[in-house]
DNA sequence: ATAATGCCGACCAGTTCAGTTGGGATTCTA
DNA sequence: TAGAATCCCAACTGAACTGGTCGGCATTAT
């Protein structure tokens, strides 16, 4: 069970604009370099998160990349699933009815907890949490 | 992000040794029709487990597999992180020398904080308290 | 001896990951 | 209006992993 460097790249990007947070875009190069991201799969990442909303992007001579709202709105869970699809462990964990044991499977019950304890974690930290260096909790 | 058939095999069959705990080993045939899983990729998920000692197997006639030690002793994350490796969710959490912006890095909280609420999920439930259906807290 | 069982290595098709390449399309500015 | 900066997009690649299958060998009770 391990993170993507997709996700990983594209929670640091998402950290870099929260911080230099101005009107202005902020390039992809700049990203890229300041981050030390490839900037070509930095790019790929970057329309996924465009495609949800969480980034959105001006072009030509000075555009760049902005937070598509504000930093206190958009939690870690969303960058993730943004870039990692929905974040379900295993099939019948939402569908109960995927799994025609389901009621009598006692394993279920770890991927439900532990399903929650993920999500909990991710959606209780906003980026404007993480420039502040003040997680809450 | 999401669980492997394996793992999620895996932890069923050990429920399914620690259900049945009688003092005769479960042939594994019975195991895998009993589960509805596929036999031979089932032996060499066992054979993972058996490595780490948490099933133990006797060969020949009326042979099988038995837990490695009691189901109260054997947490759900000693099942994953048998299958799985090491549960670390990217290279910076444990090792504090792999990235060299470890200390400015604000998506390690993250990380660091997600990795403990799987790690707490899974090992706070043992195969005991699944054959009970009594989950604790 | 034989049958039941576990043990093991090789193989396979499909998918995902991480990243590259190359060429557009748009927009500011000189 | 030319050019440069910037985003947009599709195709490709090698490596790894997943989820299995197949075939044969080793061990042991009867």
């Amino acid at each position: 069970m391990r993170i993507s460097s997709r996700c990983e790249y594209g929670l640091r990007a998402m950290v870099y604009l929260a911080a230099r947070d101005d009107e202005k875009p902020v390039p992809l190069s700049e990203i890229a370099g300041g981050e030390g991201i490839p900037a070509p799969f930095l790019e790929r990442i970057l329309a996924r998160l465009r495609e949800s909303g969480l980034v959105k992007a001006t072009r030509g001579v000075s555009g760049g990349y902005q937070l598509g709202r504000a930093a206190g709105a958009i939690a870690v869970g969303d960058v993730v699933t943004a870039l990692e699809g929905p974040l379900s462990l295993v099939g019948c964990v939402p569908d109960d009815g995927a799994c025609d044991r389901a009621e009598s499977c006692a394993s279920r019950v770890v991927w439900r907890r532990l399903d929650s304890a993920i999500t909990g974690a991710l959606n209780s930290i906003t980026l404007d949490d993480l420039t502040k260096e003040a997680v809450p909790r």
